[in-house]
DNA sequence: CTAAGACTTCAACAAATATTGAAGTCAAGC
DNA sequence: GCTTGACTTCAATATTTGTTGAAGTCTTAG
């Protein structure tokens, strides 16, 4: 069992296989290789091959831009993860990314609480001095 | 007081001032009046005009671009704003924007728990059928 | 071994989000 | 009423995030 698991692991995924797992073309496949977002390894034939990992940093990179993460944000990101990503380095990607987005709505939450409760605040705020 | 109020509210702002207040460039106030996030009025020589809340429309739009809302979402949305609005305008406004930034978080925040609580579901989903 | 289908690179195109510069017009203070 | 600085539009440029197509190579099932 340990031994079917490390043999999954091992069997590589070309660029179709990481694109149907991630939700994404092809095309953006090889875009997120080329800008760090993902790592390939080349076969003989240079052709790209991913580890079972690939599609579940697709998925979560595509979800991250939706939050306002650029591509190359998410790539720094994930520099940090190791070749075989376990739960642990996943924890810390997760706690970045969700930290920093949550950290980015308060700023949004922020500026519309303070019209939403002192409209005045935003709107009239220089006419106090102006009577 | 009350005639002090609706005096300022009605002093137009320029370009220039609104790009100060909401901490943008000129041309930036230019873009984002072209696609409809604020609106403008103009002079008899052609000038655009804003009133007193198009600032702080700016400030949020800044920050809720930096959430994942694209500048044709936010402008859908700062439709709903009347000429002057109010508190419980900017609340709708509010709600709409908060309500779904958290949504794709949450999306995001499930992608990555997945992997971190069991990075198995995502690296070896398919292994168990393997053997 | 071969044919079909998937892969490669590279260049062009495209939409979104602006910025810059040119050429000309407006507004405001003196 | 003139001058100066800010404003106007329009076109070009830039960056990000991809997609598409051409021309050619690799892989793999049969």
């Amino acid at each position: 069992m340990t031994t079917t698991q490390i043999v999954e692991a091992k069997r590589l995924r070309t660029v179709r296989d990481v694109a149907e797992e991630g939700g994404v073309a092809p095309s953006a496949v090889r875009f997120y290789e080329q800008h760090g977002v993902i790592t390939a390894v080349r076969t003989s034939g240079n052709q790209r091959r991913f580890d079972a990992s690939a599609g579940c940093q697709v998925k979560v990179a595509k979800l991250a831009q939706r939050v306002g993460f650029t591509v190359r944000e998410i790539a720094e990101i994930f520099q940090e993860l190791p070749e075989n990503p376990q739960p642990q380095d996943w924890a810390r990607i997760s706690d970045q990314l969700i930290a920093s987005a949550e950290r980015r709505l308060k700023e949004l939450t922020r500026a519309v609480d303070a019209m939403r409760a002192g409209g005045r605040l935003c709107e009239l705020n220089e006419a106090l001095t102006a009577e």
